[in-house]
DNA sequence: CTGAAAGCGCTTACAG
DNA sequence: CTGAAAGCGCTTACAG
């Protein structure tokens, strides 16, 4: 069953090196004492043997895992993967390592939670559109600090790092006033998540304040398919807006197939569009959209600050991080 | 530095159940031999004390971390998202955690692998593009048995699990031999990995068999915006196919966009395309795109079986297993 | 079925 | 700067 692996041990290098056991364990702890003379002889007898520290074994003493959970989306959503990749190298940059916590929300199965806390992981990252408050509290429950990226679900009391979306709101707002909007609508999905809905209320405060109108909420779902009918609605009424201002690039997406395909509008003569996320596909040629592109890398690396810093200074405050996003001005709004 | 996290041992558990720590212990062990009784009492101290095995410890002993290496893809190309997911869920089934392993291919520093070995995975799951020989050779010399997803790097000597692409080359070529297209291009991207190499060779094969002409092979990028000049020159010119089967299902929407909004051509009448992957974009209202889908589930169930096998039983043998993809027929193509 | 004890591979005071 | 020894929280023969 034991498969052989690697067994070499600090005592094995030891022994080549001619040294204590102690020794070997030092070399391998940045800023021990240790003579030059020692360190090169341990680090040639580790090299010769293919020596790695056991991290399990370090883990028990030292009481750090120097592991990170990462609560990840369970949406295919495009941005996601290059999230992942940011924040586990940054991560790594930091000597932490990232172990995977998969958060389905449809089963019940409690059993997901508990697996992961025997690894003892220092803190928790949430990247998650279904972190939930359960998961949450089990971190309370363990005192593990958690931040969340990109997101904050409500009822939380974390510190987190999420795009600024109430100025992205105005943004929009203001560019869409600029080329003389008067009749807008936000169209947004099923699930009111905070940093949409800060999103919305940017959107709506500033256009109201410009342009002296409110606009529209019309709620659609995440998911371009099922958005349609609603778009339809949304296009075919003769109150039809001058602009739509979508909670994602898929929802802004939808909108512009059905004006150009169905209603047979022009983009943007007809109707302005502007997304938000900037995905690959928003500067394609069927598109060229309109969006504003958060800034991951820096949601990323603020987080992995964040939670080093929760992790190393027992009773540091929470942290709550506003970054701010970039409009993309393409083809769908006026100049 | 330390943080109080959860101290609770199983000998605090013994204690407030009365019986002995080795007993706690068992209890925690499946199949171990203890009374139905002693084994409520200790579920019942656990429970109280919100007790959670250390997974660091037991790992110590055994000798198996019970953690498995996820090498993850640095594209963010969308399928990647559900396939970390899947994988991921179904190994928390077998009861193993998911640790990230980045791997940057431009990053020279080669720090990142050595970290993650010290966390001694029972095996590595790569489902990478840019997962490379060295760090193959690094499991092989840690005897760590390693698994690819989806893919496979030449050079290396590992199981995998891959979609059968001879056999999609082979429908391609059928589905368009039989809307009587006599002249096609396999249009790829600018690495030529195993499994696109493989369908190429199906889509070629077949051709030739069936139509009794060689399909010609065109070389573009895997990314959209760098392919459009290839994809511009080869709709152009006045020898252009009348189909063109593509590596990827972005590689085939910039074909259509291309072909429809700078050529004026119509799709499928003036060519037909058929893309692979099946990215959700593919049935958006501009594209309705004919092409294939992996069975993901499929893939992750059977990696995850096979690298849980590999780790159990010593030396069972590599395997290789291919996995069926299914065509699906949208508006690309003729009927 | 249960307990006492050794040991897994490290780190870390404690001496020297 | 270095070594001997205790201890981290488990598992696992070994007795009973």
């Amino acid at each position: 069953m034991n498969s052989p692996k690697n067994t070499v041990t600090s005592k094995d290098v030891a022994k080549l090196a001619g040294v204590s056991q102690s020794t070997v364990s030092r070399v391998f702890i940045p800023g021990s004492s240790v003579s030059e003379k020692t360190k090169q002889k341990v680090f040639e007898a580790a090299k010769a043997l293919n020596y790695r520290p056991n991290a399990f074994a370090r883990s028990l003493t030292t009481n750090e895992s120097r592991l990170i959970g990462l609560v990840f989306p369970d949406a295919d959503y495009p941005i996601h993967m290059k999230t992942l990749q940011l924040i586990s190298s940054e991560l790594q940059k930091q000597g932490y390592s990232t172990v995977l916590i998969p958060w389905q929300v449809d089963e019940k199965d409690n059993h997901s939670i508990p697996n992961i806390f025997q690894y003892r992981v220092d803190g928790v990252i949430a990247a998650s559109a279904t972190f939930n408050k359960t998961l949450y509290e089990e971190c309370e429950e363990f005192n593990i600090p958690v931040v969340q990226y990109a997101r904050v679900v409500e009822g939380t009391r974390s510190s987190y790092v999420i795009s600024d979306n109430y100025e992205a709101g105005q943004q929009a707002a203001q560019l869409l006033h600029k080329t003389g909007v008067t009749s807008a609508v936000y169209l947004t999905g099923e699930v009111p998540t905070f940093t949409n809905v800060e999103r919305k209320n940017g959107f709506i405060a500033e256009f109201e304040e410009l342009a002296g109108q409110t606009p529209r909420v019309v709620e659609a779902s995440y998911d371009y398919t099922s958005s349609l009918d609603t778009i339809r609605e949304l296009l075919q009424t003769s109150q039809r807006p001058e602009a739509v201002f979508c909670a994602t690039d898929n929802l802004a997406m939808a909108v512009m197939d059905v004006a150009r395909l169905e209603c047979g509008l022009d983009i943007p003569d007809d109707l302005q569009v502007i997304g938000f996320d900037n995905i690959p596909q928003t500067e394609w040629l069927s598109y060229q959209l309109t969006t504003f592109r958060q800034d991951f890398k820096r949601l990323a690396r603020e987080s992995v600050k964040i939670i080093v810093d929760q992790i190393c200074n027992q009773n540091s405050s929470l942290v709550k991080m506003m970054v701010p996003v970039k409009l993309i001005e393409r083809k769908t709004t006026k100049v």
